[in-house]
DNA sequence: CTTGACCTTCCCATGATGGGAAGGTTTATA
DNA sequence: TATAAACCTTCCCATCATGGGAAGGTCAAG
């Protein structure tokens, strides 16, 4: 099938599905007479496990090492359990790291009348800190 | 005072305050003979300003907003409450998608023994979902 | 005077996801 | 058969914020 269908089945848009190829996470595909791209079934199924990767938001380099791992029938699952263990770790840094600047910012926030009066906390606690 | 020392004092790094310079959020400060950029304080008031709002989290445009503000006297603080909670929303969302993604992490993670054996239900996920 | 630190501008890179131009190919319909 | 729209190709650029580094000029201390 064309690159549209193959996007279309996968949810990886086709512009995506060439920046894929061009940096090696996906092979090159089948080329017809024309120069159109000829995917096959095991490419869509490789480009939808991608898609869903994305969408629990792995890294494209994560996916590399996934794809890895998907391939390779003898692999330890620790192996693949580490990857996403990482990506955990990732994700739980970063909200703990936002819930910071959550606090600061809803103090500030709060501490502001937020009226016409020009007279506001958080442009003090920006110029000071 | 010099681009080195001007970095020192308000955080932000030299290659940064001249980006800032060329984006035009902060404004070409006076040049020595020389050519080296020669700040003053108000400079560097308001590149502490903007540090502060970068540790915050706030998007450059964001903080273009913040510094028109900042230097109307007359604004009304309603401005500068939305500003702050325009970001704490978004902030706010975007812990919640993160949330998101770390429970179907945590499930299939979970799932998975992590010894040397190859079956993984995070690939299986992956690839099935 | 010399040398190292500092400064300048310019060009490129990062990660993931596009937009769009220029031109070729396919497909459905009249 | 002709046409037009949809699809496809490669190429170049942009996004956002933050750099690295090259080439070359300036400053300041020893």
């Amino acid at each position: 099938m064309n690159i549209g269908t193959a996007s279309a089945h996968t949810g990886v848009s086709a512009k995506m599905i060439r920046y894929y190829e061009e940096i090696g996470l996906v092979p090159k595909p089948l080329r017809r007479d024309s120069g159109y791209r000829d995917y096959g079934e095991a490419d869509v199924h490789r480009l939808r496990f991608i898609h869903r990767a994305r969408e629990l938001g792995f890294s494209i380099e994560r996916i590399r090492d996934l794809l890895r791992l998907w391939n390779d029938r003898r692999r330890p699952s620790r192996e693949v359990k580490k990857v996403a263990q990482e990506h955990i770790a990732d994700l739980e840094a970063q909200i703990a790291r936002m819930h910071g600047l959550l606090a600061t910012l809803k103090h500030l926030a709060n501490s502001c009348e937020g009226n016409s009066r020009p007279h506001c906390p958080i442009l003090e606690g920006l110029s000071r800190g």
